[in-house]
DNA sequence: CTCTCTGCAAATTCTTTGCACCTAG
DNA sequence: CTAGGTGCAAAGAATTTGCAGAGAG
């Protein structure tokens, strides 16, 4: 079960690496903020942070959840990502840095990983092919499970 | 050249039609913010529309164009697409309903339409194996074009 | 102690809406 | 004529920011 490099290992150990070394400070919110976030799912708005956050402190506000996230992007803990719903959503990037898509259910808003080796290779043809050199990319396929093979679907129905 | 169906051919009477039928309007703004748009390379937010617009008809205002882009969306003949930006940018959608994806060129800005019938191919296996019916999807490839091939490169620079 | 953070509220940015006048059909 | 449309300005929604007090190092 155990990894390679213990630093890596664990996302709050790296955000204090980080904000040590850039002379900021590790202070109670931020750690809070980034146990949920890295204990959650992913794929949650800032708001849906927050709701979670104040279980454990009332008392933290929705900048901090803000500011925090932005933070966790510049140190590489987390992505920013934008489904068609109005908000940016962010994911943990602490899974190998292995690149995946997302499968979007519309009927139940679950929000499915996947990768394919295929449709990796495919973009580096097109990028190429155009004379371009891939920076980034995403695709997200919009899909309907229809509530067959949704045991947990989540709250936006 | 000729198309089997005059009206799918011309956006302009194709609005027309939708708008007769629905009961609604065939003004002077509309007319000119579809013309304005289907003339376009496509991928305009709606303040690019309006100031192209402005050009003819100074006192069209912002909302206009909102609203217009909303019927021209509801009637088939747009589509809203979010590259990370910050706002929504409409591209026409009379191009035989073929789908396609982006590549998006991140040192210029210039955006460039692909289709790759494996690629479609492949998100309907994904789907699939989840489980899960394609509603709609897409892919967006974000490149650097190092300005080697970008001989019109747009303002954003 | 000092310099960064936080919470709050005000500010921004993109988009939508209410309303009084205007205009297509 | 009459319903729907337009322009304007105000309202909304997500996110950012200024500031004074709080707290990490």
């Amino acid at each position: 079960m155990q990894k390679t490099t213990e630093s890596a290992q664990d996302p709050r150990a790296r955000l204090r690496e980080y904000v040590s070394r850039q002379g900021l400070k590790f202070t109670r919110q931020r750690e809070l903020i980034a146990d949920v976030f890295f204990r959650s799912e992913g794929h949650l708005s800032v708001e849906e942070l927050l709701e979670e956050v104040r279980k454990d402190d009332a008392q933290v506000s929705l900048a901090t959840v803000y500011r925090t996230m932005k933070l966790l992007t510049e140190c590489g803990l987390a992505n920013p990502r934008q489904f068609g719903d109005g908000f940016t959503r962010y994911e943990p990037a602490d899974k190998d840095d292995e690149h995946h898509d997302h499968l979007i259910c519309r009927d139940c808003g679950k929000i499915i990983e996947f990768y394919n080796a295929d449709i990796e290779r495919i973009q580096e043809q097109i990028a190429k092919q155009h004379g371009f050199a891939v920076i980034d990319h995403k695709m997200e396929l919009y899909a309907s499970c229809s509530r067959t093979n949704c045991p947990d679907r989540p709250k936006r129905s």
